[in-house]
DNA sequence: ATGGCAGTAAAATACTGA
């Protein structure tokens, strides 16, 4: 039993006193955040600390910043591309905060913040599908690392034998800032090819998606009207005119293993709310 | 087409988000 949630916060230090009260009120082994906008240094680890959860955080000043936050230990851990593709193969793309992985009872967890891109043919938006590009090949490294008991010397040769040919379980989630299919908008004319809905992005993720990872949500789900982001303005959120761009991408065996996958939208009608919600998966 | 709203850094607005 595991339960694995992702939440964009839009700031923890605005919002930690939400996430602490939502991580008391809902059991969840691991809490992925994304957007938490601050230094590690000055990361709000101690109240989370107090609940007895392990913290693992990759953060900047102002923008972006992943965490992962986990009742457990985490195995294995590293942040950004470079230690997975090497420093020559990603460019600059690690000087934002967006990538930061552990691994959790044979689970490789990927948590990401990829890139809003802010408007179609912009610079940010060709950055956006350069980061999607790398993501692939980071992804696709991971699947075909022998898993961890082929890299302990003290292992069974049978157990190496079967790490090495079973592929490893990832669950990849986070807020991927696309919205793959129309049923996931709430106007999709409003928005066909426009950022987030574009063709380029989502074939860009398809590509990924190609490697063997599955929509958790969808699993279980199949009509639109679930979003797990709404615009601040215009009363987007009390109309729910919303997107459906936070996502866990699940390897066969968890999809298989998958029991729900479920957006909590409790959080997003309190004062002072981050934009996105939490979606959690429960296997 | 633009702006609506929110957070950060910094001290008023500019930048970013989605």
């Amino acid at each position: 039993m595991m339960k694995i949630a992702t939440w964009n916060v839009n700031s923890i230090r605005s919002r930690l006193e939400q996430v602490v009260q939502w991580l008391q009120e809902n059991s969840v082994d691991v809490l992925c955040l994304q957007e938490t906008k601050v230094v590690d240094a000055d990361f709000p680890r101690s109240l989370f600390e107090q609940l007895g959860y392990h913290l693992y955080i990759s953060g900047q000043k102002s923008y972006n910043g992943v965490a992962i936050i986990s009742r457990s230990p985490l195995a294995d851990v590293s942040t950004g591309f470079a230690p997975v593709l090497g420093d020559n193969n990603i460019g600059e793309l690690d000087e934002q905060k967006r990538v930061i992985t552990g691994v959790l009872d044979g689970i490789r967890i990927v948590n990401l913040y990829v890139p809003n891109g802010a408007a179609v043919d912009s610079e940010k938006y060709y950055y956006k599908l350069r980061w999607l590009k790398v993501l692939r090949d980071y992804l696709q490294t991971l699947l075909q690392q022998p898993a961890e008991v082929a890299l302990n010397p003290k292992a069974s040769s049978a157990a190496v034998q079967s790490a090495i040919q079973n592929p490893k379980s990832l669950c990849v989630c986070g807020d991927f800032n696309i919205a793959l299919e129309d049923r996931d908008i709430h106007d999709p004319a409003a928005f066909k090819g426009r950022i987030m809905a574009s063709e380029a992005e989502r074939q860009a993720l398809r590509l990924v998606l190609e490697l063997g990872l599955a929509d958790a949500f969808r699993k279980f789900t199949a009509e639109g009207g679930h979003y797990s982001w709404w615009d601040y303005r215009t009363g987007a959120f009390r109309g729910n005119r919303g997107w459906r761009i936070d996502h866990h991408y699940l390897t066969p065996d968890l999809y298989e293993r998958a029991i729900s996958c479920k957006i909590d939208s409790a959080p997003r009608k309190l004062p002072k709310p981050s934009d996105h919600t939490p979606v959690i998966v429960e296997f």
